[in-house]
DNA sequence: GGTTCTTCATGGTC
DNA sequence: CGACCATGAAGAAC
């Protein structure tokens, strides 16, 4: 991405902060705080035909604007113009399809090659008369059948373990979802547009499998003190139907893959090629296929597992494996052997060795994100005696100059809010008042900017008309005074089909059609696992001057892909009402392309108009940019009346976004005959970019 | 080719 | 909250 990690900054010092803060629109920022809808107030005419049973009305998509995967019914599309093998019942997903059969679901191809790419004597990375490429490879298996030996993955088969409940219902969502994300055959996965989009398709899987298991598993009870790794089995399906990206090893950087991107499991560093082993910390090319018989490392983890120093921003001292005896927890001395004596080798060759940073995840206290931290070479190694006694191996690790900034970045923004330093560049410490749970900067380090124009900060959507029947005094749901569960009979989890459309940790667990929250006329407290979009603001974000797109958003916090980030507050207009002049739309009346491909990629609508002005008066989101390839999208959410024209607009996230990454959504397309909506340029830079939006 | 072995993970429990 | 622990899966090594 083009962002540019703070090396731009404005230094402090160059700021007039006192000239900047007495810039009479921003002191006119005031606040209007969250109040309750008046519900006296007679209902919008313009909504009030919409019947309000059932998700959606007979005709309207349930699939707007992406797919909705659910294991609880059936997709509602009709079966898309090409063949669709029947779903195989999987024995497990442990043990993907061993029989015959050409296109079954659990067909996977996987080259028996194991090239590796290395680099040559001028230190150039260079392919070993191999392109990487998975379109290439597929389109060799198919040219040259049985040169590329086509196998089917085969794991170890525990034999005698019957097949629990949870391997079933498993299992078909695997098939389900295989067959949602066009992934029958697994090569449709790298039919991506580049290394990128492919990186992402993969995570963006594995992710969405990975909570419907972690769904799967709270429903249905496992066995007590069992360990349940939803990431393993996730992780394990995706290698064995080839949902993955880079899968040869090799020196130096890894196609589609930044430095500064994050991953929340080492199995993400896996399936996008960046670091293979599921667990060890060190990468290497085993001696067989490295030039001179000597095995090479690649990649690294740092990740506070041993007595490792990485303080530097730039220097990392890295201590070897081994040494521990895993069953007694007995040390003793490390051995210059795999891994060790990759690096060993490394230092000598003087090769790229990747290194990704272990950090503790602030947003979530249990969490640790993975930083991918650029290309490092070693510089020293020597052994020195552990706090056991015991030798230890030490490698200097120095990083490459010129490589974009990542955990200097990281530093700096912890000290930003601590409190301790204040962000350069800073125009107002909070632009909206108090009126969210955390403070938004303004920030310009770019130019003499002082702040967008006028507007009155809200964190809420106010509807033209108040909600029609207020016999809502009824409650929502008057079960669950600790927070809904789901599979209970409480009602609002029931409008969701039964399932809390949230992860524990707040994350939604897949695109849905429509989410319906508890609300204030329910009993439930507000941190109720099903009121995520209403508790506010979780991570810190700014607002800043764009190179060349005005003001836009991003978030000082890394932020896991399906995160709630906030929603769209403003005033709802109707649709003969917009102004052309108005550039703070929300505009759900537009098409918009679905998430991920789907049997017919044509854009879809969302079947209820509405439509949002942020000019006024509006929340952070209003400073939302448009971009044809964006990292956040928008849901329709339900809460204080079940009538389904009045919802919400809550963003979240496609996928993982590193800090300072700037927050982007698809503003969708307007149809030709429509007038009115003037046309602007596109500066998103996307390889999709389409060069126009609305 | 199968099997063993190693490994800076996880999520739960105490 | 930290220590502890059972369960894991990939891939190198044998």
């Amino acid at each position: 991405m083009e962002h540019t990690f703070g090396s731009d900054h404005v230094s402090s010092g160059t700021i007039n902060k006192h000239a900047v803060l007495t810039v009479k629109p921003l002191r006119c920022l005031a606040p209007i705080f969250p109040s309750a809808p008046d519900p006296s107030a007679p209902p919008s005419s313009q909504y009030a035909s919409i019947p309000p049973t059932g998700p959606f009305p007979p005709g309207a998509t349930p699939f707007f604007p992406f797919f909705a995967v659910n294991d609880s019914h059936k997709p509602a599309h009709p079966r898309p113009p090409y063949p669709i093998p029947s779903p195989v019942p999987l024995n497990s997903f442990k043990t993907p399809v061993s029989a015959s059969g050409n296109g079954d679901i659990g067909t996977s191809r996987r080259s028996s090659r194991n090239r590796t790419v290395v680099d040559d004597d001028d230190g150039n990375s260079q392919s070993e008369s191999y392109d990487n490429s998975f379109e290439r490879n597929v389109e060799t298996g198919n040219e040259v059948d049985g040169k590329i030996h086509v196998t089917r993955r085969k794991r170890k088969k525990k034999s005698g373990v019957p097949v629990s409940n949870t391997e079933v219902s498993i299992d078909s969502l695997v098939n389900d979802m295989l067959r949602t994300f066009n992934y029958v055959e697994s090569d449709s996965v790298h039919q991506a547009r580049n290394d990128k989009e492919l990186a992402d398709r993969v995570l963006i899987f594995f992710n969405l499998l990975r909570r419907k298991i972690t769904q799967i598993d709270d429903k249905i009870k496992a066995l007590p003190g069992a360990a349940r790794r939803p990431d393993l089995r996730a992780g394990s399906v995706c290698m064995s139907y080839n949902v993955r990206a880079n899968q040869d090893k090799r020196i130096g950087s890894v196609p589609g893959v930044d430095i500064g991107d994050i991953f929340f499991f080492r199995f993400e560093l896996c399936l996008v090629g960046l670091h293979a082993p599921s667990m060890a910390g060190i990468d290497y090319l085993s001696s067989k296929f490295s030039a001179d018989e000597e095995p090479l490392a690649v990649s690294i983890v740092s990740s506070g597992g041993y007595e490792d120093e990485g303080d530097d921003g730039d220097v990392l001292i890295y201590s070897g494996q081994g040494g521990v005896q895993r069953k007694d927890k007995q040390q003793m001395d490390q051995q210059l052997v795999r891994g060790n004596l990759a690096l060993e080798r490394s230092l000598h060759k003087a090769n790229e060795v990747r290194v990704i940073r272990g950090l503790k995840d602030f947003a979530s206290p249990t969490g640790k994100v993975y930083v991918y931290d650029g290309l490092y070479k070693i510089h020293e190694s020597w052994i020195e005696k552990g706090k056991s006694g015991c030798n230890i191996f030490k490698y200097k690790l120095v990083r490459i100059a010129g490589q974009p900034e990542v955990f200097t970045l990281w530093k700096s923004v912890q000290l930003w809010k601590d409190g301790t330093t204040t962000r350069p560049g800073v125009i107002l410490p909070d632009l909206t008042s108090g009126a969210e749970s955390l403070p938004v900067c303004l920030v310009n380090d770019l130019d003499g900017e002082k702040g967008p124009a006028y507007f009155t900060y809200t964190s809420n959507l106010k509807y033209a008309k108040p909600f029609p029947s207020t016999k809502s005094s009824v409650l929502n749901c008057d079960c669950c005074t600790s927070g809904c569960q789901s599979g209970s009979n409480c009602p609002c989890v029931q409008r969701n089909e039964g399932q809390i459309p949230y992860t524990s940790l707040g994350v939604l667990l897949g695109h849905n059609s429509l989410i319906h929250e508890c609300s204030n006329m329910c009993i439930c407290p507000i941190n109720c696992r099903n009121r995520i979009s209403q508790a506010g603001l979780k991570m810190r974000l700014e607002v800043f001057k764009t190179k060349d797109r005005g003001w836009g958003l991003r978030s000082w916090d890394p932020i896991r892909s399906g995160s709630f980030i906030c929603e769209y507050a403003g005033v709802v207009i109707s649709e003969n009402r917009t102004d052309s002049d108005d550039n703070y739309i929300f505009d759900a009346t537009r098409t918009f392309e679905p998430l991920e491909p789907r049997p017919s990629d044509e854009p879809v609508k969302f079947p209820y108009p509405l439509i949002i002005s942020a000019r006024n008066e509006g929340n952070v989101a209003r400073f939302m940019n448009h971009s044809c390839s964006p990292n956040v999208y928008w849901q329709p959410v339900i809460r204080e009346n079940q009538d389904e024209s009045y919802f919400h607009v809550g963003f979240f996230a496609i996928k993982h976004i590193p800090p300072m990454q700037e927050l982007t959504f698809n503003y969708g397309m307007v149809l030709a005959d429509k007038g009115g909506v003037r046309r602007k340029k596109c500066l998103c830079g996307s390889s999709k970019c389409k060069g126009v939006f609305y």
